[in-house]
DNA sequence: ATGACAATCAGAGATTGA
């Protein structure tokens, strides 16, 4: 079972390119971020004519998400639970029906800038609604996944010029305790476990040529609960995407699990 | 310190992003 994230920064601005990387890509199940489209507004048809469902969360103008998949799925949910005042469209979740059920959470963690100040407190806050949901998903036992645009930069070594990223709510100290924290509950970050190479990103910002000097960040992650990531056998970015005609500034990364 | 760029909504320029 292939799983891929990717943040396409606008379903309407990135549709041809979406379907370009599908063909290719041909991924099972692909975790969507910024779709900034209300569930209406969404192109179901030329992603169905792919052989996907198409199950959404939107919002409009901002924010997002999106699964789409070739095999069945069940007990959709969308929103993160523990705050009911919460409007913004960042959390989706489905069952996949493999040769294994997977749970698959997909999810776009709010950017939290400028911080200090009242978007950073909302980061913070939803942080702490996902490490419930994550605590909920590693008692579950069963194969598990969170997926998505965290909008965090683990380590140093995630960003190339990380001193430049100090006082940003993407690797403030606290920004980086809340991930670990979630990590700590016994977490596989799956890029990491199957991959060491120096220099590794998934967004190249698009001003000051960032994507011709790969000054770029890591901060799309999957993250697999035990039993999940007993099944992963690779985990890979599609990094070439960034290169094409009218990019997202993310590019899709993936796993793959026997399941 | 700002803007460099891109997308959205709206129909110009503010807002958001990272």
């Amino acid at each position: 079972m292939k799983i891929a994230s990717f943040n396409i920064n606008g379903i309407k601005a990135r549709l041809p390119a979406l379907l370009d990387w599908l063909k290719e890509a041909a991924p099972d199940v692909a975790l969507l971020q910024e779709i900034k489209s209300v569930d209406e507004g969404f192109p179901r048809t030329p992603i169905e004519d792919l052989g996907y469902t198409v199950e959404t969360h939107g919002q409009k103008g901002f924010n997002g998400v999106a699964i789409l998949s070739k095999l069945p799925l069940e007990d959709i949910s969308r929103g993160l639970p523990g705050n009911d005042d919460d409007v913004q469209a960042r959390w989706i979740e489905a069952t996949v029906i493999g040769q294994t059920a997977v749970r698959v959470c997909g999810l776009y963690l709010p950017n939290g800038n400028p911080a200090p100040g009242p978007k950073y407190d909302y980061k913070l806050e939803w942080m702490e609604r996902l490490h419930t949901r994550a605590q909920e998903l590693m008692e579950l036992e069963e194969p598990a996944l969170m997926a998505g645009d965290y909008n965090i930069i683990p380590q140093a070594e995630d960003a190339k010029r990380p001193d430049d990223w100090r006082d940003d709510a993407l690797f403030r100290p606290e920004s980086r305790a809340a991930y670990r924290k979630i990590l700590n509950l016994g977490f596989t970050e799956a890029l990491r476990a199957r991959n060491t190479a120096p220099q590794t990103y998934t967004f190249w910002d698009y001003q000051a040529g960032a994507w011709n000097k790969n000054d770029g960040i890591r901060i799309d992650h999957f993250l697999l609960n035990p039993q999940a990531a007993d099944l992963l056998s690779d985990c890979q970015i599609d990094k070439d995407i960034r290169d094409r005609e009218k990019p997202s500034d993310h590019v899709p990364i993936w796993v793959e699990l026997q399941a």
